[in-house]
DNA sequence: ACAATTTTTTGGAGCGCTCCAAGTTTTTTA
DNA sequence: TAAAAAACTTGGAGCGCTCCAAAAAATTGT
């Protein structure tokens, strides 16, 4: 369309009759600027329709993009940034810090299979990585030396990492329904690959519950102890695993446990699905049914019932991870704490 | 931390004991050299640590970022972007363009005041821009001579839009209801700056209810001329103002308009709030009151009861936003149909 | 009025890359 | 085997900018 070149610092210093440099000056640091030079080069700009220096030429002499790239967990790259309650507010603490310190957010999309080569050339001046953090994508950050920050996976002592205690968010919400009465528990996953839930249930030993993310781990790890202490195994509770966003969640699990009076899970996304199951199926949650979310976003206060659930400060942990991108300091692994957030889903067992 | 500097192409060249040139091409073009060379350079490459050519040596002499830039409406920034269920599918459908297209999604942040050096500075090859399109805005987009796309805000023949037919949308919705025998509606409008509701009741004449976005104006036109046709006039209905995501939404319409038997909204978003208030007051939808929503996001259709709203195809438009800022061809104004989708939260009035 | 000091302006260097015309080597053809 | 054709490699040019040391201009002090 405009085929006249746009013009550049050195048209406008030659209409001023000036430097290119004085007119970088001008743009960057008026006040070095004598005042009636500054007047002329402004006018000179106006007249030649110049918008202020190119940041193509300043990203390559600066050497810096002042972006941030989000990369997402999991298969669907930006769908699921949308559509998960968690997410959205990951999205939104790391854009607020990304405003603060006068950055660009950029998401950085693509399937598994291209996220690789998109890392290699986003313009970004740093990653956050959500919580799926394969051995190769993590090389690949390495070998791009940019700063970067895995969430809720721990990489070692010499990768940044932020996760929250989640052990300790299960085995609270565990004793919270063992303290309401709660013998018989399903527990929904988060199955890693896409398809359908995959059903654990007691019997079918060995499970094999171990290609989740370490997120899930965790968790599991706090719900066995919470069993332990009422001596019960976590062998014996049905473990679904669904993939985030899997709308069927919830019938999985009324139909494939129903022996179950509290159900725990691994996100509000996921309970919210339980939720909307139950209300199909006219459960009532919480007089037939004991509902635990997730990570305490906003949705979860929204619901009917309101959701009870492990909240942690995701806002603040999207604040926190844009915040070490750019301090681009020493290794650094944060844990966050977690609160058990008790609301209406939960009540003491029928009887 | 790394002080050492990063290798380039001229470094990988020199070890390998070829050109630049050729490395430049062992990356980009590698069946232009011949392949002892080709492993020569690329081992030489692995032996430094060079990962690939710099993206910023490429923006500055390609001249492209292969980003797009997405300006949200309103004065929240991303924080709306997230919330919006409107806005989430729109950015889902502009990000799916620009995975097909191989470019970087930017969502452009700032307030209104920083966002005009957000856009001078911003790097992307284009930008889609919400529909809070002022005069200003636009004025600093032509000065940067990029692509760019408005969405809802016809800016005259010579800039890109897309737009629904909200007008038409608005009159099938007034249609609908009347069919069912309503005479009796609220109208919940879009208040363009920050603050509480505005209400507008009829006699508080002349009502000044121009100051909100185009979208509205002409929503609002279409359920005029529905309500012409049932011998209505749209002075006599309340409306009511709302910044978009306010919760008091559906609080004040059933506070301010209890003779009301419809409300009409501008958004599912809005609609959501309404039935989350009637949920709280035990106001059952659709049998003591209809209502409709404007959309057609996922969400409509999850709520209890479903949403009966205009709907438009939002990721398509996204698309078509990010393909029209790609293709950067002449200036075009597009027109989406919308469909009124009859669901469970409209029925006849009591009575 | 002139030197010393301060303020302002200049233009070379270089950020890392890709294009491309020209040069070099290899292969094919007669 | 030499000339013609094809395949491959080279390195200069230039993208637009900002930094900075040095030059130029303006101001101050005596």
């Amino acid at each position: 369309m405009n085929v006249s070149k746009m013009p550049t610092l050195a048209d406008v210093g030659r209409v001023a009759g000036v430097s290119r440099g004085t007119v970088s000056n001008v743009f960057n640091h008026p006040d070095l600027v004598r005042s009636d030079l500054r007047q002329r080069v402004e006018a000179a700009a106006r007249q030649l329709g110049y918008d202020g220096p190119d940041p193509r030429g300043r990203v390559l002499r600066d050497g810096k993009f002042h972006a941030i790239g989000l990369i997402p967990p999991g298969a669907y790259a930006i769908a699921d940034m949308i559509r998960s309650p968690y997410l959205r507010e990951l999205v939104l603490g790391v854009s607020l810090a990304c405003d603060e310190a006068g950055a660009t957010l950029s998401l950085v999309n693509g399937t598994d299979e291209t996220r690789i080569s998109t890392i290699r050339e986003a313009l970004v001046d740093g990653f956050i990585l959500g919580h799926s953090a394969d051995i190769e994508l993590i090389a690949s950050l390495r070998r791009r030396r940019l700063p970067f920050v895995i969430l809720e996976s721990d990489a070692g002592p010499d990768v940044n990492s932020i996760r929250i205690d989640g052990r300790s968010g299960a085995l609270a919400a565990i004793r919270h329904l063992a303290a309401l009465g709660h013998q018989r528990f399903a527990i929904l996953s988060i199955r890693r690959t896409s398809g359908p839930p995959i059903v654990h249930l007691p019997g079918n030993a060995p499970r094999a519950i171990s290609a989740g993310f370490q997120l899930d781990h965790e968790r599991l790890f706090g719900f066995a102890q919470g069993l332990a202490e009422l001596g019960l195994s976590i062998d014996n509770v049905p473990i679904i695993e669904t993939t985030p966003g899997e709308p069927s969640a919830g019938a999985v699990v009324f139909d494939r446990a129903p022996q179950a009076t509290a159900i725990l899970t691994m996100s509000d996304w996921q309970a919210i699905t339980v939720l909307d199951e139950a209300r199909r199926r006219n459960i009532k949650i919480p007089e037939h049914m004991s509902v635990v979310g997730f990570d305490g976003t906003a949705e979860s206060s929204r619901t009917t019932p309101p959701l009870t659930t492990v909240a942690q400060d995701i806002v603040g942990k999207g604040r926190l991870a844009a915040t070490m991108v750019f301090a681009n300091g020493a290794p650094n692994q944060v844990i966050i704490p977690v609160e058990l957030l008790v609301r209406g889903s939960t009540t003491r067992p029928r009887g």
